[in-house]
RNA sequence: GGUGGGGUUCCCGAGUGGUCAAAGGGAUCAGACUGUAAAUCUGACGGCUAAGCCUUCGAAGGUUCAAAUCCUUCCCCCACCA
């Protein structure tokens, strides 16, 4: 009844799921209660967890009651599910400013209102007060480590040469357990969603419910969103691709998923947009037929910066896109030019007189002097649309647009407008 | 606490006195080709106003004309044992 299963399945979300014929029939309910954790391993979420995000409210739409968990004790902590090492620990009072953040990045995606409305929780709440005594007695007796440590999650960890996994880390997935619990307790919640990595936790969960509950509670992990080409998916020159408006603009948000492969759009257009089955299909047709028009990356890249940002924030991105990518610099006027720098290109100012290569550097598109210098004399940098290959320029009103502005671009892509200090 | 192994440039990983700014691979960046794609090929890949100089091989000292390489102490990681 609630489709929620099946709207997964033929987007390609689902990875592993618990009984899945007992699990479409507890669904076959209504008013069933999910949840989806978020640890604060930094002050924004990233396009990683856009995908378990959307699940949640997809969930919603179809009726169930979703709750997002932001894991104020879980970030304390460091899942080493699938990490290679043990991470550093964050202060208290950090991962507290990131579970705040991150709560009020999450609420938009959810709607707090109406019958089925979304709840959110912080595990810290309920792991805070706990006692080492009761901790061990309760919930860690129901804990075998010959199981634990059978894990994939933490293998690599105990096998690995060099590597070792500290007593901390490995408590990490009673932790997520007891949330679960904590959570069919509370809210009668019965279904996790997570990240195909989580599954060894899910499980953890859903047999801790069993044993202190009697209850039978139910999983489904998410695939790892992968690119055709093998490369790493959300990593850009910049780093990560972040949610946040701060740390990646807008118009850099919107580009990224424009430049997704022809190989990759399909499936991201099933993870990450609320199109519907047939007009994906249109799209994936499109690829086929008329690849070089893009209109599956374009259709992708504005559905996503709608959801994340805003229309408006969507508006100003294809706006400065079409400016910088679509034709003549020539036909930019003066606003266009202070429109740019407010939607989100990279922007730094200079005194006159002062060198390109310094620009380059002062901007961040490149690490050094000398990269931009090696940068310029293998034709990688264009002045207001022009190659530029004298490592020496310097940046003059009498050469600038408006008696302003430079546009540089390095590669075909990376834009940076320089205005020039009077 | 004991014994053994180990910490190398973004990552993996070679290097055991000069020929080492340090092999190789990956990632990344640029150029060519394109469609602001992929694949492929080419180049770059510690810093410096670049001839040359400066800083790097866990940390600090030391030996030497010369150290990533040898010695001392310390820190950290791993395995096994207690």
């Amino acid at each position: 009844m609630s489709g929620l299963l099946e709207e997964l399945e033929w987007r390609g979300l689902i990875t592993q799921s618990s009984d899945r014929e007992a699990l479409e029939a507890h669904l076959a309910t209504p008013g069933r209660t999910l949840y989806v954790g978020f640890d604060p391993t930094a002050d924004s979420l990233h396009i990683g967890h856009l995908v378990p995000l959307l699940v949640l409210r997809r969930a919603q739409q179809v009726g169930l009651r979703p709750i997002a968990l932001v894991g104020g004790a879980t970030g304390l902590i460091g899942d080493p599910s699938f990490r290679d090492d043990e991470r550093s620990l964050n202060s208290p009072d950090v991962v507290a400013g990131w579970v705040q953040k991150i709560r009020d990045q999450l609420a938009p995606f959810l709607s707090f209102e109406g019958d089925n409305a979304a709840i959110a929780v912080n595990n810290l709440d309920w792991t805070a007060e706990l006692d080492v005594i009761t901790y061990l007695r309760d919930i860690g007796k129901h804990f075998s480590v010959n199981a634990m440590i059978q894990r994939d999650s933490v293998r690599s960890r105990l096998e690995r040469e060099g590597q070792g996994i500290s007593y901390t880390e490995f408590s990490y997935m009673l932790l997520q357990a007891m949330d679960f619990l904590e959570l069919a307790r509370r809210y009668d919640c019965t279904l996790q969603v997570g990240g195909s990595d989580q599954w060894g936790n899910i499980v953890s969960g859903i047999d801790l419910v069993r044993r202190h509950l009697s209850r039978q509670v139910h999983g489904v992990t998410l695939p790892l969103v992968t690119k055709a080409d093998g490369t790493k998916f959300g990593k850009t020159a910049g780093g990560a691709v972040w949610l946040s408006a701060e740390r990646t603009s807008p118009y850099a948000f919107y580009q990224f998923w424009l430049n997704t492969a022809d190989a990759d759009v399909v499936s991201f257009l099933r993870y990450f947009t609320f199109l519907e089955r047939k007009e994906i299909e249109a799209l994936a047709n499109d690829v086929e037929q008329n690849p070089q028009a893009r209109g599956a990356q374009r259709q992708l890249a504005e559905e996503v910066t709608r959801l994340v940002h805003g229309q408006e924030s969507l508006r100003s991105a294809q706006r400065i896109s079409d400016a910088l990518f679509g034709g003549e610099l020539s036909a930019l006027t003066e606003a266009d030019l202070e429109q740019i720098a407010l939607d989100g290109v990279p922007h730094v100012v200079v005194d006159e007189g002062s060198g390109l290569l310094a620009a380059l550097a002062q901007a961040g598109l490149t690490r050094s002097v000398g990269e931009a210098r090696k940068l310029v004399k293998s034709g990688g940098v264009s002045v207001n649309g022009a190659v530029e290959g004298d490592e020496r320029r310097e940046l003059m009103f009498a050469e600038a647009l408006f008696q302003r502005f430079f546009l540089a671009r390095k590669g075909k892509k990376n834009w940076l407008l320089i205005s020039v200090k009077k």
